[in-house]
RNA sequence: GCGCCCGUAGCUCAGUUGGAUAGAGCACCGGCCUUCUAAGCCGGGGGUCGCAGGUUCGAAUCCUGCCGGGCGCGCCA
């Protein structure tokens, strides 16, 4: 097997430049070399800009450093030529034919892979309504990110948090309850005969109203929390269905955008099981969690919050410090229940395997591959359920909302004698998803209280907010009626799947191409076009691709084992000239080359939006060869080959692109 | 007040270990379907990279200060 191209550059510049100066091993300079792509194919194909950062040390001019090290290198297997730019690089020309055969032969190895487990836990929606664009945008990158790390060969366990004790389910509850007087036999009616979770929705919303209107009521509230916390009460009975079902619900969408968990934990297991009484008597010992005796927190357990600049050297001295600057955060209240933070800590310790402490397990939903939960009590009917939990590495996707409890769960780690797994506690944050005003008003929402910003907010409790189901099925109708009219002989079974795998690569791709700190705006007319940077587009320009394939079977009778074995034969001239044909062929070869340098940096700066982009770029690569180069008219057999070798290359890195962002190709479109 | 994020074309955004000429989509204007699917392609106009300093061979990118906007800082979750 063969390194990945940018590796062996490395590597040969690492090299070089130690014997030719004198470098130790250890020399930050040739820790991580900076490999480019050069900006166009006449200067070279990567560029790599070492000399620059040699040049202050050695009191050099970088051209001078380049001649040298080129000169150093040599030959390099695989390339043609490296030659120093005037400017200071070195550039690397690439042996194309070798290049190509190497890829399409599968003698490229993968990356390594990683070490230890790693979790991702995404999705996280309170099970008391239907899920919108918000948890859509949470889901996608969640989803996709787990998808890199085991395209990095990384062990990975993806988990779904479900807040089942919590006030938005015990407002269902109670709604169910006080407005509506049904039992529990009439809302297990009511969810086998609606969607259930687009019924709650509503009433959820009923209920924030109820409550407003007469403060007196959240005392109700209050006491249903309770009643579910302990348990055993028919409103508990009732909330355990309504989260329960509401869970299902939210299963299948998430299907929809082929999304999909190892488990699901349930919080009513983490207090059942006492994960928080065994995780409060270790935060006491360590003394990380202590008894406030005095001022505004008396008789709460609190931990000290330590300030931003903290973590490096001795805590700064403020001689004007004040008791009340000194913040405190409550982890169990007066009265003795603990609050989200503290439940928070002893899930996160149990991911990493510290708590001493483990769930049981239950299938929750069975298929090709089951969809496991946490439970309470062993299960007779599943016995054998995998290894969860214990992870060395350990992803949290939520809104950047909660950077602040996300920081407090690091540092409790940290105070707890576990720095290792506080550095491996990552918060993959982005930013929320508003409103344009236009979707606003199409909605029917009145939004003369936020005229003055530039978008309105998502408020599950005003039920305010776009489905995602809606919006599936919405985008899902359009492409459908797409697909008919440009292929109207096909069943409307194969249409409707066609049209549900377009809707799904459209929202997909809409909630990663955005950097992740940005908010996105969410407008349902951009949302839903199919032209330009969107997911439709690439799956289009791998269905051509796809296309042009079957009919070079047909035609020639070529199908992609014969090109790899014709280009073997074939005339390297129509790659390796120094004209418009050859570079722009080779263009697509090189840029399609690059996905696996493309998904490492993703990963590394938690941003997949890196990844859709080089996607995008991709596919406008082809659709530019595409138009410009024919295969199945080309008459030159040799060019015919070589053409038809770098679109079997490049569809088969797109379509494993596409996959990373949870995106398939349909046969047709 | 403190902390985090954002500010790049008319609009929405890429540009992420500082690098070669700042890019894309939308919108607008002009071309391209008897041709591997026009969900496409080609061309055009459009920029004080919020402002001011600094660091250096080189800054949209790093540092400092300011301006404008968003979010967070609860005995809520």
């Amino acid at each position: 097997m063969i390194l990945p191209i940018h590796e062996r550059v490395r590597a040969r510049m690492a090299d070089a430049v130690s014997r030719l100066y004198g470098l130790e091993p250890g020399d930050p300079v040739l820790a991580d070399i900076p490999v480019e792509l050069a900006p166009n194919r006449a200067l070279g194909d990567l560029a790599v800009p070492l000399a620059f950062s040699l040049a202050r040390r050695l009191r050099k001019a970088p051209r001078a450093i380049a001649q040298e090290i080129a000169a150093a290198l040599g030959d390099v297997d695989g390339f043609t030529r490296i030659e120093a730019a005037p400017n200071g690089y070195v550039n690397f020309f690439l042996d194309r034919p070798a290049f190509v055969n190497q890829w399409l032969r599968g003698e490229v190895s993968p990356r390594a892979a990683g070490t230890g487990k790693a979790i991702v836990e995404h999705t996280a929606i309170n099970p008391n309504k239907a899920a919108h664009i918000g948890h859509l945008r949470n889901a996608a990158l969640g989803d996709a990110f787990g998808r890199l790390l085991r395209f990095l060969g990384r062990d990975v366990e993806i988990q779904n948090y479900i807040d089942d004790t919590g006030v938005q389910v015990a407002d269902v509850a109670v709604g169910f309850r006080e407005l509506e007087h049904k039992s529990l036999e009439e809302v297990r009616q009511i969810a086998a005969t609606t969607r259930f979770d687009y019924y709650c929705w509503d009433l959820y919303a009923r209920v924030t109203e109820w409550y407003e209107a007469d403060k007196e009521r959240l005392k109700i509230r209050t006491a249903a929390l309770h009643e579910i916390e302990r348990g055993t009460s028919p409103t508990a009975d009732l909330a355990h269905f309504i989260a329960d079902h509401i869970v299902r619900c939210h299963v299948k969408t998430m299907a929809r955008m082929n999304i999909g968990y190892d488990l699901l934990t349930w919080e009513g297991d983490i207090l059942r099981l006492h994960f928080w009484t065994h995780a409060f008597e270790y935060l006491k010992q360590t003394g990380a969690v202590f008894l406030q005796q005095v001022g505004k927190l008396k008789g709460c357990w609190v931990m000290k919050i330590e300030d931003d600049a903290a973590g490096e050297g001795p805590e700064p001295v403020d001689a004007e410090a004040r008791p009340e600057d000194q913040k405190e955060k409550v982890i169990v209240r007066s009265d003795g229940t603990v609050t989200y933070v503290g439940k928070d800590m002893a899930y996160q310790l149990w991911k990493f395997g510290l708590l001493g402490k483990d769930f049981h397990y239950r299938i929750f939903e069975d298929g090709a591959k089951p969809l496991w939960s946490t439970t309470s009590e062993p299960s007779a009917a599943d016995p054998n359920p995998p290894f969860f939990g214990r992870a060395a590495w350990v992803c949290n996707v939520i809104d950047t909302r909660q950077s602040y409890l996300q920081k407090l769960l690091k540092q409790a780690l940290a105070v707890l004698g576990y720095p290792e797994q506080a550095a491996h506690s990552i918060h993959y944050s982005y930013e929320m998803v508003a409103l344009s005003h236009a979707t606003a008003r199409e909605l029917g929402y009145d939004t003369s209280e936020d005229a003055d910003r530039p978008f309105v907010e998502v408020s599950g409790r005003k039920g305010l907010g776009v489905k995602a189901d809606d919006l599936l099925d919405r985008l899902r109708d359009k492409a459908a009626a797409e697909v008919a009219s440009r292929n109207p002989e096909l069943p409307a079974a194969d249409a409707g799947r066609i049209a549900e795998a377009i809707a799904t690569a459209a929202v997909r791709y809409f909630m990663v191409k955005f950097s992740r700190g940005k908010v996105i705006v969410f407008d349902i007319d951009e949302a839903l076009s199919f032209e330009g940077e969107s997911g439709p587009y690439l799956q289009y320009a791998v269905v051509r691709a796809n296309n042009i394939f079957h009919k070079l079977k047909e035609r020639h009778g070529l199908d992609e084992a014969g090109v790899v074995t014709g280009i073997a034969g074939a005339s390297p001239e129509v790659l390796t000239a120094s004209d418009d044909e050859a570079h722009d062929l080779w263009g697509l070869v090189l840029e399609a080359a690059r996905l696996d340098e493309v998904v490492d940096q993703s990963v590394r700066t938690l941003e997949l939006s890196v990844l859709a982009k080089y996607a995008f770029g991709l596919a406008q690569s082809f659709n530019g060869f595409y138009h410009k180069y024919s295969i199945l008219n080309e008459e030159r057999e040799d060019a015919r080959l070589w053409r038809a070798a770098a679109v079997a290359f490049y569809r088969q890195q797109l379509t494993r692109a596409l996959a990373l962002m949870g995106c398939v190709v349909p046969a047709k479109m």
